[in-house]
RNA sequence: GGGCCAUUAGCUCAGUGGUAGAGCACCCGCCUUUUAAGCGGGGAGUCGAUGGUUCGAGUCCAUCAUGGCCCA
């Protein structure tokens, strides 16, 4: 867009900065009839295979495509590098192969970042570098602006997400990273269709957003008429199929929140959300153990991972840890101590707990297990059995009906998802919805909306199920040792530059 | 939401009130096995934005923008 030259001073044929020199360039090569956006190009080998296997290779002619990173000219000879999406491999031009036009060409109409195929001989050089002997090269897309620097890369971290493509080019371990995103993904799906589970998908629109604690994005349907919000979480239509008999269902996708961004939190995330009919909670723990550990085999040929002078390893079982008992043991506060809002508030008063929205007994643990008990979560730890009053969607357990099979997993302090056996019966789950309403008239704009078509849903019969949530971003970063959710998303979200 | 830090050439960064700097990249010249190639020469800037203080501001102050880190 800025390409053009706008200072009235600076003839064309003298060009002054980068753009119009490689400008100059793209017109000089149309000039001479050569096209500076190719078409097809007829790829027979890569970078890894010429490194890998050079010496068996030697002689051989190849074609490579790929964008060039690097030139060091000799004058008669010029090396070069290639980058490929299997890695670099090294180009050697010479005047008395080329020819003296081809060669002038070589040097004179491409700069760094064009897009060449490369015809030529494998051999190795006196250095001992893999290297293709150029005979034959063709534009395939001309670059028209420079490269970030070939040494220190690009480190700009909001230019890295503006312009991810950038940073893909210049930072090849960013490309290894977004690799073992899809490789998890991949893995999770082969494991999840393997023993019978079968990928849906629902809603992302939706007249009322549920199944998660969050505040959704509004959106309008014009035709319609009316308003909708994106979904915050896939369960609510994942347990209608379950009503469906569908049984063992699963959906891996984006759920959107309102809220802020910061290095733990985006807006947009994926998220998996696992329903197995006939099973509960437990069954749930054996899963996420299994799957991820088997992830991180799978991925990082590995199931220890080290971080913050931690080393831990997933392979089961995990810990586990019900809410109570590490509440009781880190703040020394019982069961009996916080039976109403009363006790609530007595509890804040004496721990100076800082609470951001009312005073319950729903809150008061919510904030104990932040402040006390998830810091101290190291080892992959289930933390299970969760009040009722901040599980609105979870079974109640049998013999302690203010509290539910819930739990949700966390290593190295990180919280990966939230699974519990499934809240099945329909009266309950209308009190509950009453609740939150109650908690909604209080202050908290987050709590459950009513979803009444929900409860007509499980009028008709769920079967007792564990469900699972597993986020995506959070599972990517403990396995990859990332600190930053926008590091694992390739195009994160940002406030629009002004 | 609060605090701290950053923003200077295409990129990575120096520059603590007195003529805007380096490396890479770019342009010109030399160079046929180099690899952060080398040697010689050259061009390149709205110092994030807007106000203010000052004889003089990249530098000090205020506000804003974007990002980062920490806290809630």
């Amino acid at each position: 867009m800025s390409g053009q030259t706008t200072d009235k001073n600076v003839p064309e044929s003298q060009p002054q900065d980068e753009i119009s020199h490689r400008r100059a360039k793209l017109d000089l090569a149309i000039r001479k009839g050569l096209n500076p956006w190719g078409g097809k190009y007829n790829v027979t080998s890569c970078a890894k295979e010429i490194s890998e296997k050079c010496d068996d290779m030697a002689g051989q002619t190849v074609s490579v495509a790929g964008r060039l990173t690097a030139f060091r000219g000799h004058g008669k000879a010029t090396f070069a590098d290639l980058r490929d999406r299997t890695g670099r491999v090294q180009l050697h031009a010479r005047v008395d192969v080329l020819g003296e036009q081809s060669y002038a060409d070589f040097t004179d109409l491409l700069d760094l970042g064009d897009i060449v195929g490369i015809k030529g001989v494998v051999f190795r050089t006196k250095r001992g570098e893999p290297t293709v002997e150029v005979r034959e090269w063709t534009m395939l897309s001309k670059c028209l602006r420079p490269l970030p620097e070939k040494w220190h890369g690009l480190t700009d971290v909001d230019l890295r997400y503006r312009q991810r493509y950038l940073d893909l080019i210049v930072n090849p371990e960013v490309q290894d990273t977004f690799v073992k995103r899809t490789r998890i993904i991949s893995y999770i799906r082969k494991y999840l269709d393997e023993r019978g589970f079968l990928e849906v998908q629902t809603p992302v629109l939706q007249s009322i957003a549920g199944g998660a604690h969050a505040r959704p994005f509004i959106t309008h349907h014009n035709a319609l008429d009316i308003d909708m919000y994106m979904r915050i979480a896939t369960e609510l239509y994942l347990k209608r199929l379950l009503v469906g008999g569908l049984e063992r269902v699963y959906e891996i996708g984006p759920n959107f929140r309102n809220e802020g961004i910061d290095t733990k939190h985006s807006p947009e995330f994926y998220m998996l959300e696992v329903y197995q009919a006939y099973a509960d909670y437990n069954d749930m723990m054996d899963l996420v153990e299994e799957m991820i550990s088997g992830c991180a085999m799978e991925v990082l040929g590995t199931t220890k991972l080290r971080a913050e002078g931690h080393e831990i390893d997933l392979t089961p079982p995990w810990k586990r840890l019900k809410v109570w008992d590490g509440i009781t043991q880190l703040c020394g506060i019982r069961p009996e101590d916080l039976r109403d809002d009363q006790d609530a508030k007595a509890v804040v008063e004496k721990l100076q707990l800082k609470m951001d929205k009312a005073v319950t007994v729903g809150s008061v643990i919510d904030k104990l297990l932040d402040q006390y008990v998830e810091p101290s979560l190291i080892e992959p730890t289930f933390l299970m059995d969760y009040p009722v009053e901040i599980s609105p969607l979870a079974k109640r357990i049998e013999d302690n009906p203010r509290m539910t099979y819930r739990f949700e997993p966390f290593v190295l302090t990180r919280e990966l998802g939230n699974a519990f056996s499934e809240l099945n019966d329909p009266i309950d789950q209308k009190e509950r919805f009453i609740a939150q309403a109650r908690e909604k008239a209080l202050g908290d704009d987050e709590a459950h909306p009513y979803d009444e078509d929900f409860i007509t849903a499980l009028e008709y019969g769920m079967p007792p199920a564990g469900g699972l949530g597993i986020g995506i971003e959070r599972l990517v970063m403990l396995l990859c040792g990332i600190d930053s959710i926008r590091d694992v998303m390739l195009f994160p979200m940002l406030r629009p530059k002004v």
